[in-house]
DNA sequence: ATCCCATTGGTGATGTGTCAACTAATGAGC
DNA sequence: GCTCATTAGTTGACACATCACCAATGGGAT
């Protein structure tokens, strides 16, 4: 096994923003939106799916996929927040195991109330901060990582220590 | 009061690529890491900083300082890790408010064990997928972020919908 | 129709993070 | 050498996330 190959200045010093950025930069919204609204993040971001739809309602499963969370997680949550009053529950007609979540007028309120304040906030936080070519140069970063996160094969090409590619 | 300046396509494309590549990074690096030396991320970065001390062992406050945690966070978490011998606390000679944290030899053993693989995936999963420009771009962005984060007077300047510089 | 098993979603245990409230030792001012 | 605000660190309550496991339904193959 050849020796590790340590991160050098520069990509410690991308590392440890990315870290320090994300991190402090979630802290603060998380902070702000509950005190603007009472929301949690994941509250946030379940409300905007909900609200996306033309029916302001969904199959949990449809949810969970479109949030990208486990059902656990999407299930455990659900219950806070329906104990909340924002979202309700109730079983679907076509398929007695399936549950269809929506909104309430409460949840409704909620969000519309909250969201302009959120998104001033990224913008204010991030994006004025940034000129247009970081932004690009962002967005493509982020997705050569997710490219590699989700590329078939990742597990056993990280151990043989090349890329992907078959012999 | 204005209306709200919604995210273009451009910077909806960044923004949601840096939640997901931050989730999806964090998630698959922590399950490794977890499979590999039955470490936390955030075990991790305490024997981190332990280890990067000259002396292993610190003052409560200033490994809390050092990890940029609250020290709650910290207590919390390192009466978890002291259970299972990764630290150890005792009461300093010099204030006999503080704690001395130090680290065990299983903890060093462990961090030593696992510091390299964990190392390469970020060099694998991150590093590899990006050209110097981006390195650099992305280091460049994480520290206008946090500029404006920590900027002075930031809460009253983003209340004003303006910058932070005062009339 | 029955058997099987894949799918839907929930539960409990545990680890993690935050907030608010607390205890104990310190040290400055008198 | 007292008084008392400050500092160091802890604790308990709660929200959040993951894991392993479970219960019920659905929908095939026979």
């Amino acid at each position: 096994m050849a020796e590790t190959r340590w991160l050098d200045e520069r990509e410690q010093r991308a590392w440890r923003g990315l870290l320090a950025m994300h991190t402090q930069l979630t802290a603060r919204m998380h902070r702000d939106l509950q005190a603007d609204s009472g929301l949690s993040l994941a509250d946030f971001d379940v409300l905007v799916q909900l609200t996306d739809q033309a029916e302001p309602s969904l199959r949990f499963g449809d949810l969970a996929e479109a949030l990208q969370w486990e059902k656990s997680r999407l299930s455990h949550h659900l219950a806070r927040m329906e104990k909340r009053g924002l979202v309700s529950r109730k079983p679907s007609k076509d398929d007695a195991r399936g549950n269809i979540v929506s909104l309430t007028r409460l949840g409704r309120t909620a969000i519309e109330q909250a969201a302009p304040a959120h998104v001033e906030k990224v913008r204010h936080l991030v994006f004025d901060q940034l000129d247009e070519n970081q932004v690009d140069t962002l967005a493509a970063i982020t997705e050569a990582v997710l490219a590699r996160l989700n590329a078939p094969r990742a597990a056993s090409a990280e151990r043989a220590g090349h890329d992907g590619t078959a012999a």
